[in-house]
Order: structure tokens, then sequence, then C-alpha cells
DNA sequence: GCCGTTTTCGGCCCGACTGTTTTCAGTCG
């Protein structure tokens, strides 16, 4: 039922980090995190694969291939069980504070004994770490402050939304200094992943010292990590550190491949670099031979210069696009240009809009929309939905305005997928909507089997063209629910339903990883809002990334055609 | 452990910062 990939890549991440802390030979362990990556990142079912098969993986060689198969066979990897039983588990616990890597933790261990985050307290207490060779005062008052920090608050992963108000505030501090030319934030934040762990903050400037002077002594600093010529490491008040590097303008493109990762992709086009007898750095592509600057300056001259097509942020994850790119098939991904409505959004119809529909279809209409869907909640949402004479009341509204803003307001709900598949209201009703996406808001909590069969069955229902946000996830949150994935989308194409890509930063839903196997499948998609206020109509960037991080193009996208299109489409389902 | 527009063996990305050291190891990204 669940997807195998994920499982598989779990067991490969945790020989990773068991390798790591046993000592074993560095580039073995980079193997083994490759080899990670490439299961994890793998669009078939493993389990349908043979051996030759996976051995034909990038990063993945015949010993993978035969470990993957035990897995598969047995539900183990010896390798792991040994693995498990030589390592100490407090190792890892150790590893996860800031500073205290492999090598320090097994010396830790190993010399003083200690067997918990409680005993490196008391060893710290007791002054014993600065006994160690290479351990002083200054390591014990570092890692006491580091473990207090993690006790204190998590200081794990956030969702991208959080992160990303932070980080635009950061930039526009730092704009405003005179010595700064060019500003960004980086990292995976650039990359939209879901949840980023830091902050990292790119500057182009004539002068470096009074850039990270402004931001160690910026208000919404609590704490200086680190403070050099180069990079400076703060903790900002939301508890999120943030990263600054400052560099010649000359540099910036170097520069924010560098910062923007994945450390995986970097790791991959610096390899292609050296290849080419030169060698990528942050301050530029050299000739490795006359030490010459080839590229620096832009992100594109960087790529050029390296033989391979631009790669955008969100794809940079070493999950085959730098292949892609050297090959000339990496696809044009969709970008909020190609975008010509958005058909899921909410009004204050229903009880939890928050603009009225008006405001909602000029909001629309100001990003440039052809068309909008008020996709208000159905009757059997309680509360919230409309009734149908209500709806019928709202459809006066909608004829109201349809000619003032210039955008085609596309008459919509969002219906409620019920227990058995079962959706609201009665078909003839539903075939006189625009634009119908159902959704699950009840009964998250049902076995994967259950779940998928009721979003199946949903799909069959005429007037039902797209599935919102499939998974129900809030990030940090709710976890996804169990839904067979293979199953849905051999359902979207059988029966001509679209799958939403939530854009609404709290959700994401699709995620990139199932934007991919969505794409691979030929399934189309929606990429939608989700609205309930006219600042929520800004998400669509989101949705546009998230996207892109599985690999989807304007044609994938039903809200990238234009009205007469996408009227085909619902019309195509419901005959 | 993986991999090959010089290789099926011998390589494997690159640099900043800190704390401990007198030239570098460990950690981090």
């Amino acid at each position: 039922m669940a997807w195998t990939n994920e499982d598989v890549a779990r067991q490969f991440a945790e020989i990773t980090t068991l390798l790591k802390l046993s000592g074993a030979d560095p580039f073995r362990v980079r193997a083994y995190e490759r080899a990670t990556g490439a299961v994890g990142a793998a669009t078939a079912d493993l389990s349908t694969l043979d051996d030759a098969a996976l051995a034909a993986l990038k990063g993945v060689g015949a010993s993978t291939a035969r470990k993957i198969r035990e897995y598969l066979d047995t539900g183990r990897i010896g390798m792991l069980d040994e693995l498990r039983a030589a390592v100490p588990p407090v190792l890892i616990e150790l590893t996860r504070i800031p500073g205290v890597g492999p090598k320090t933790a097994r010396l830790i261990h190993d010399a003083l004994g200690v067997d918990s985050l409680e005993g490196l307290r008391d060893a710290i207490a007791a002054e014993r770490l600065r006994e160690l060779p290479g351990l002083g005062a200054k390591t014990e008052a570092n890692l006491r402050e580091a473990i207090a920090r993690i006790g204190a608050k998590d200081t794990g992963r956030v969702p991208m939304a959080n992160a990303i108000a932070i980080a635009e505030e950061l930039c526009e501090r730092l704009a405003r200094l005179r010595q700064v030319r060019r500003v960004t934030y980086a990292g995976s934040l650039r990359r939209m992943r879901e949840t980023v762990g830091d902050v990292d903050l790119l500057v182009a400037a004539d002068d470096p010292a009074p850039v990270h002077a402004a931001l160690r002594d910026c208000d919404l600093v609590t704490r200086v990590v680190a403070a050099g010529e180069a990079k400076t490491s703060v903790l900002t008040r939301a508890g999120l550190q943030a990263d600054l590097r400052v560099v010649d303008v000359d540099a910036y493109g170097a520069a924010l491949v560098y910062f923007t990762g994945s450390k995986a992709h970097n790791v991959r086009i610096r390899e292609r670099a050296v290849r080419r007898g030169l060698t990528l750095n942050e301050y530029g592509l050299f000739d490795r031979a006359s030490g010459a600057r080839v590229a620096g300056r832009t992100e594109a001259d960087v790529y050029g210069a390296l033989g391979m097509a631009y790669v955008p942020p969100p794809l940079r994850e070493d999950t085959g696009e730098v292949e892609a790119a050297a090959a000339g098939t990496l696809p044009d991904v969709v970008t909020l240009h190609d975008v010509r409505g958005d058909l899921h959004g909410h009004s204050d119809w229903s009880g939890d809009g928050k603009a009225t529909l008006e405001q909602m279809v000029a909001g629309a209409a100001a990003r440039g929309h052809r068309y909008w869907a008020v996709t208000d909640h159905a009757e059997d949402l309680p509360l919230n939905g409309l009734s149908r004479e209500r709806m019928l009341e709202r459809r006066a509204a909608i004829a109201a305005l349809q000619n003032r803003y210039g955008v085609r307001i596309l008459e919509g709900a969002e219906l409620n997928i019920g227990a058995d598949g079962r959706v609201d209201y009665d078909t003839d009703f539903l075939a006189s909507f625009d634009f119908c996406v159902a959704s699950v808001h009840t009964l998250m909590h049902r076995p994967g089997v259950d779940q998928t069969a009721r979003i199946v069955a949903a799909m069959q229902h005429p007037s039902v063209t797209a599935i919102g946000h499939l998974t129900g996830r809030i990030i940090g949150r709710r976890e996804p629910y169990d839904v067979d994935l293979d199953a849905i989308l051999d359902a979207a194409l059988r029966t001509g339903t679209a799958l939403e890509v939530n854009a609404s930063p709290r959700r994401l839903d699709l995620s990139g990883e199932m934007v991919r196997r969505a794409v691979d499948a030929g399934v189309t998609l929606t990429i939608s809002c989700d609205a309930h206020s006219v600042g929520d109509l800004a998400s669509m960037r989101y949705g546009i990334a998230t996207a892109q991080r599985g690999w989807a193009t304007a044609a994938d996208v039903l809200n990238c055609r234009e009205l007469p299109a996408l009227l085909d489409f619902v019309a195509a389902k419901r005959a």
C-alpha cells in the first residue's frame, strides 16, 4: 500500500548516519548518501524493478541493489542490523547538538562514558570535557549553551511559510544599506522546499564589513553565532538561524549557485567542472590551468560555461536535473507567467472566507487572471457550507459582477468527499456549476485503503473536475493521510480528473515528489491558491515552485490553458 | 561504494569559521 521507495530510502538514510558515526571511509559514506537520494527520487516503484534496473539508477551499484533486494524480500538489511548493534544510540543524539559531529560524539562517549544528553550535561558541569584532546573550556561553554537551546524550543526545520517572512524582512533591511548592490535569500528557501532549517542571505557589495555589522546589530537578531570577514551567522528572534555571505558583484552568480544548493546539486556540478578542467567555488568558475575566471557574474553564465541549461532553483536537488540540463532535455517547467487563472478560492459567502466576492474578483483581476473560480464550501460542510438556495443567491451575485473586472468568474464549489465517496447536492444541480473541486474534510484518520477508495469513488462523478489538497497535510502540524498515490493517479487518468497542487504555503499538497509522479503518469494538474483572503491570492508562486519541484510544464497544468480549453476539459469529463 | 568524452582502478567538491593548536582538525553548509 505505502510507497515503498520512501521506506527503502529511510533504511539507507539510517545506514548513512550510522556509517558516519562509525568512522567509515568518507567516500563510502558519500556513496550511501547518494544512493539514499537516488532511491528517494526514483519515480518507479522499486519493488517492480529487477536487479539490473535497480543498478541502472544513478548512484546505485551492485552492492546497493543487493541490499534493496534484501529489504524488499525480507524487510531487513543485514548491514543495517549490524550497524545498529555496533553504534551506541547516544551518538545520534549527541550529533544533534550543533557543533558536535561524529568525531566529537565518539570521543565524548568513549573517553568519558557519556551515554545520554543528561550525562553530557553532567560532564560539562564537572568540567571534564576540557581534559580531552582538542576540547577546551570554550567548547564546554558553547556546548552547554547549545544543549540549553535545544531544550528551550524546537530548533528543527520550520514550515517554509514561516521562514519566508523573516527572510524577506532581513533582505529589506540589508537592501537599505548604501554598500549593497544586490541582495536575496538563497538556500532551501529559494529552492522552495516545504520546510527550511535556516535562512541563507546573499549580498553583493563593494565593502562587506558594514553589511556584516548591520546584520549583527539588527534588532531582529538575538545572538551572533559566528562572525568572520566573509560570513556571519546569527540567531533571529523567531529562533531561526540566518547565515549571511557577502561577495563581490562579479562573483554574485557563482555565490548564488553555491548558496542556493542543494549540497548534492553543487557536488554534481563541481564534479562536472573538474572533468572539464575547471573548478567551481562561490567566487566563480575558474580555469584550473590558468586560474582565470571563466564565469561568475550570473547564474546563467556559470551554467552556460559548464555546458548546461540554466536549472531553476526548485529543481536543484540532484534528482536527475544535472544530467538533463547537460543533455538539453531538462523540461521547460511551468512559471508564474504561464498561469491564466485560479481554480480554487473562497469568498465570504462561505463562513471561512475573509473577503467579499467582489474584493476577491478584483484581486484576481489585479493578478492578471483571465478567470477565477469561486469555490465556496458546499452544503455537507457544517457551519461553512452553502445550501442549494444560498448557492442560487450567489449565482445572481456572480452574474451581477461578471462583466465588471475583466476576469471571468467561474461559478464553482468545493465539494466534500463523503465517507463513501459521495459528494454534495444532486447530479443535475452539480452540472449547472462551471467548475467543481472535491476535497476530504472529514474522517481524516481512516486507513489508507478506505481513504483511497472514497477519493477514487468521488473521481467517478462527472462534475468533479479536480481533487483538492489530496493528502490533507498541514506542514509541521498535520500529517498527510495515507493514500495510495498510484491508485489515485490511475483513477485520475481513467476518469479525466485533475489533481490540485494546493499553493497555500501551509499545505503544498500535492508535494513536489507527488507532482513528479503525477507528471510521469501523464495526469493533469491544477495549481490553485485555495485563497480565503485577497492576500492569499499571492500564494500562486508557492504552488508554481512546488510544481517546478515536480518537473511540471505548462502543458501539464489545467489553469495554464485559456478559458475555452479549460471548459473543454470540464465538458469532456461530463460527457 | 560508485563510476568513466583521458579511467573497470584510482580517484572521488570546495571553502569559512572556531577552538585548539603553532599548522590543523572538526564542523558546517
